[in-house]
DNA sequence: AAGTGGTCTAGACCACTAA
DNA sequence: TAGTGGTCTAGACCACTTA
């Protein structure tokens, strides 16, 4: 390295006008590339490729966007690192993909229909063997229900039931669920550290085909949650979508 | 600055042993950091919060540190940033969360079931209006449509029908997808540059009913699936699933 | 003990965009 | 045109894991 007056003069980034042959080396170019040595099986699922220095070196850029490019691939699954052993081609061409999981409203809002939440349930009971197994909690300890609806427009949108659990949760009353959902309570009263997310199909039961204006069995998208705060479980929610409504991810 | 033969040295990291009260400044400690002050409602839903280099210097790391912290929230959600404008918290608590789509053999044998693919349908078809509309094509321009089911234990687990784009793709045969399925095929002969996953709820229907042993209208869980390889519409696919099955992410 | 990925730093330039 | 985020670099040390 070259040091003129007290500063360095590194190795310039490639220039984009002089005409030559350099390429970009951008952490996406790279991402690219692994992708399409992957892809033409010059390196096979379950197999090491090379590691980031020589990788650094082979494209002529720093290890560190070498790192950047791989690290994607990693958090898509397509690759699996590992210290000490290096980078392997995933074994299976497992995917992930990521799912906006929106604020009710917004997504009514968004639809250019009218926003309304309805409180329709708020009582201690004792959870269903769903939610206490979700919550690792005994199934006679009771729980706070609140059930509540969305409409949009009028029209159901969807309906939800959450379980709260009052022993680890500080004061809250029907009023704090009246107006807003108890989700957003929470996400402003409680640190939420981590949680759980299942998407399943069902059939519309009870209070579910009743606030969505379906008859029984029809089949409703569910999509269950639970929070944590820590070890502390602190909710387990359903929510009941009717048939058409879609979960939409782009990748 | 200080410089010795040669060399930087450079405000070292700070030690750990020194029994100092220096703190750590992991990228995961200034997300942390931030994150509750969002929760605290220090910095509330759409507002602007200090920016790269302020964080930096009051936190006492490097600018980069900070970009890592922020740039996982942006990816959440959690936060929105623009160039010259800044970085603000989400106006709605709007949340992603990635989803394991998983190849079908791998479910199938992590539940300690025997795997087998079948294949049910091979032939060009007009494409539904679903298909027709997901891949931007005439609904009267003819599609492979190639059917399949997948078992675990011989008992239906997933059934799926996918469209394929003729017009854009090598030579496909009947061969190519009776032992293994379409999408394995695809992955290995197309590049495939983006894609878009729906999920929805719906009732069985025809061949899906029959495939899966289930009653018509009974709820299946929907995953449809269209690729792209750049500008080229490639493939949709439809995969239900009975009820039960649920597809899971932790965060 | 040694190899590999994970991260931090200081500095630089670039890209986008509101004013 | 100026301000902010986006990225690259060279170097360093650390953390985890296998040998």
């Amino acid at each position: 390295m070259t040091r003129i007056s007290g500063t360095f003069v590194r190795s310039l980034r490639p220039a984009r006008s002089s005409g030559g042959s350099k390429r970009m080396n951008t952490w996406q170019s790279i991402r690219n590339d692994v992708l399409e040595r992957i892809r033409s099986r010059e390196w096979e699922p379950g197999e090491l490729i090379p590691t980031e220095e020589q990788l650094a070196q082979e494209m002529g850029c720093a290890r560190a966007t070498v790192n950047r490019a791989l690290r994607e691939l990693a958090e898509s699954g397509i690759i699996e690192r590992r210290r000490k052993v290096g980078t392997r081609v995933a074994a299976t061409a497992s995917r992930r993909t990521t799912l906006e999981m929106p604020v009710i409203r917004t997504e009514v809002e968004a639809m250019g229909a009218a926003y309304a939440y309805l409180l329709t349930s708020f009582g201690m009971a004792e959870p269903s063997p769903e939610a206490a197994r979700a919550l690792q909690l005994d199934s006679n300890q009771p729980l706070l229900l609140v059930k509540a609806q969305y409409l949009a427009d009028d029209q159901p949108h969807c309906c939800e039931a959450i379980w709260l659990n009052t022993a680890v949760l500080p004061q809250i009353s029907r009023d704090d669920v009246t107006e807003t959902p108890a989700h957003e309570w929470l996400a402003s009263n409680m640190p939420l550290t981590h949680g759980r997310f299942a998407i399943l199909a069902d059939g519309a039961t009870g209070d579910c085909a009743v606030n969505l204006r379906i008859p029984e069995g029809t089949p409703v998208l569910t999509i269950e949650r639970t929070n944590w705060s820590n070890t502390a479980a602190v909710s387990f929610s359903r929510q009941f979508y009717p048939p058409q409504h879609r979960l939409v991810s782009e990748e």
